[in-house]
DNA sequence: CCAATATGTCGATAAGTCTCGATATATGGA
DNA sequence: TCCATATATCGAGACTTATCGACATATTGG
């Protein structure tokens, strides 16, 4: 559900460990890594993670004694896809300008001329 | 900030008065109406309405005795734009199909065969 | 099997959010 | 000015979330 996306990724520390994961890319990281990376007790971001995992925005698997997390690009997309139609909604001329912005560049970070976006 | 965005988003009620602010569009719509569509008593939504403007989701002015609410364009391709660019960053390929999805319809309600999507 | 490492779960406290009645403010009309 | 309408703000109770210590579980190597 888009609301628990919405809330999962609502704090501090799990953005952070989301943009970390995603990041990462498809070889994710061990969740001691992240915790170290973001100064974080490990049971607390432990907590985090889970809160992540069932909004389905990362995933997990075990890898010796470590378990290594990582992004979800299919739940990442479908949060996308939900604000993006919930956005445009009958009216593309109103969203083209941001995948416009978005597309030539071909997804990377960017056209970073006319942003104040991201912080 | 993204965070604060993220948080308007992650309750019921607001999720539901951003999606009917998206579907009416440049107009807007009076507080009341919104109370009255979602039946939320207007103190409650009054609320919810000024965490959506803070979160630069929406805007107001005052129209009479009404105050409408619009959607904030500008503030929400922001968020959009910072989700695409985290979810993108270092790897075009992967958010590529998203953009696909979208774009070939014209951000309409989109190609509705691949998606068993949201939910 | 035991110790060390890597995580997860439990439980309590602190902090924050949601909701709504009561009250306050602003506008328009008689 | 007085009343009705439309919203906003305040404040309290109920509920939820965040944090972290203590303990539990799983894996590897000796």
């Amino acid at each position: 559900m888009a609301i628990r996306a919405f809330g999962a990724l609502a704090q501090d520390s799990r953005l952070e460990a989301f943009r970390l994961l995603v990041r990462a890319g498809e070889e994710g990281l061990p969740a001691g890594e992240i915790a170290r990376a973001l100064f974080i007790p490990h049971n607390t971001l432990s907590s985090h993670l889970s809160i992540l995992a069932q909004a389905g925005l990362v995933t997990s698997r075990r890898d010796g004694r470590s378990i290594i997390y990582r992004i979800d690009f299919e739940g990442t997309r479908t949060l996308l896809a939900f604000l993006i139609e919930d956005c445009c909604q009958g009216r593309p001329d109103i969203c083209a300008p941001l995948l416009a912005c978005v597309q030539p560049v071909g997804c990377g970070p960017a056209n970073t001329s006319d942003k104040g976006v991201a912080s």
